[in-house]
DNA sequence: GTCTATACTTGGATAGAC
DNA sequence: GTCTATCCAAGTATAGAC
């Protein structure tokens, strides 16, 4: 065999490869894409495959099967979130970087539909006890991201004394998935920044009471 | 005719439309059930059918169509709950009475599973903006159960600095549909009661600090 | 790796007998 | 009002050509 002919054939696999790996990414966007607009019941393999701009029996070439393509959608989601959202949470120091940080975050949640692939997949994943223990796997990002802000901004005598850190980021996961479905019934009425505004004067108010002592000594108003 | 036979015809008539009556509503609990076992994915009409023990047909000759079947049964879930807990909410005076009755609450929503049938109706509602439009409908008792909760346990100060009651209200029940679908991951691990007793000594607190003043004379300790 | 074609299954909905 | 039977649409999944 010539050289020539090697490489030529190395180019064309590795092309190849390449189309496939794509080709994956695109399902993967298109199930994230189909899981926000139409929600877990919408979510078929040919729904998936139009918007990914591809042929349907792709879904079973690349996933094997629609539910595996929806967790794998849900992963890349929960992973994506943790990446993006690590430097804005390394910037909280306190009750009011709190409140600016959730609100970051919640913008850029809605904007990519983060949560509602969570809270759609949730869902779905009642129908099927296999489809809880994949959803249940990919979810320890999002508690990950909520407690680490949690214990940045809130102090531990407070969370010693109100709840534990655990408690708190489950119902912060549990508020943000509760909010996104139900702004969705009426999306003009999006109550989060009043809300988020609230819980960052409660945070400051508990912090005041329970002691000073806190991980942000330099101080709240 | 004779006037036995006007009655039997009468009786026959009354049995008929007692009958269908009561098919309606083993559908609607049918539908209740099946939304809660299998999630709005796996609420056809052949599952409801079978778990109301009747013929598929049914459906759409009560209800015309599935969805309008679905819809029903959540209104009647909400319906239900706010008569259930109109009495509850009414020993309400205060912090520790809002936890004790949101405690019995969430037994009783955990026991009839009134949440999970809201939070995959809520899920469903995005496939369809008709859907979500009925659901937006039936969704009005759950903000007026969680309203009169909060304005019977927060005194007014509170409400005023902190957040209205509107958004409180929101907030109470997003954090409750939330907390359903993360627990039917895990259902080991209900972190309600913990986040309840935060929550009491939250609302307490800044009872304190804001001002005594409050629907509370009697006092918390 | 991607497409077309197709087998098979399930679900929504209606017609007509009882 | 309820059932059986049936039609039709849509979905999953596979086989085989390219």
């Amino acid at each position: 065999m010539l050289k020539a002919d090697a490489q030529q054939s190395d180019r064309t696999a590795d092309r190849t490869a390449d189309r496939g790996a794509e080709t994956r990414e695109r399902l993967i966007d298109g199930a994230i894409a189909v899981l926000r607009t139409e929600g877990f019941a919408g979510a078929t393999a040919r729904a998936v495959a139009g918007a990914a701009g591809c042929n349907q029996a792709l879904v079973f070439y690349h996933f094997g099967s629609v539910q595996n393509l929806l967790v794998a959608a849900l992963a890349t989601v929960s992973e994506r979130r943790a990446a993006a959202f690590g430097p804005v949470l390394d910037a909280i120091a306190g009750p009011d970087d709190l409140v600016a940080a959730a609100s970051e975050v919640h913008r850029a949640d809605l904007e990519s539909g983060n949560v509602a692939v969570l809270a759609e997949m949730l869902a779905g994943a009642g129908s099927d006890p296999e489809l809880a223990r994949q959803v249940a796997a990919c979810i320890r990002p999002w508690f990950g991201v909520a407690r680490a802000s949690v214990e940045r901004a809130i102090p531990g005598a407070v969370l010693d004394s109100l709840l534990g850190a655990d408690e708190a980021a489950y119902a912060v996961v549990a508020l943000f998935v509760g909010m996104e479905l139900l702004s969705r019934l009426d999306p003009g009425a999006d109550r989060t920044e009043a809300l988020l505004g609230a819980l960052g004067r409660l945070a400051r108010l508990a912090g005041l009471v329970v002691g000073g002592a806190g991980p942000s000594p330099a101080g709240a108003s």
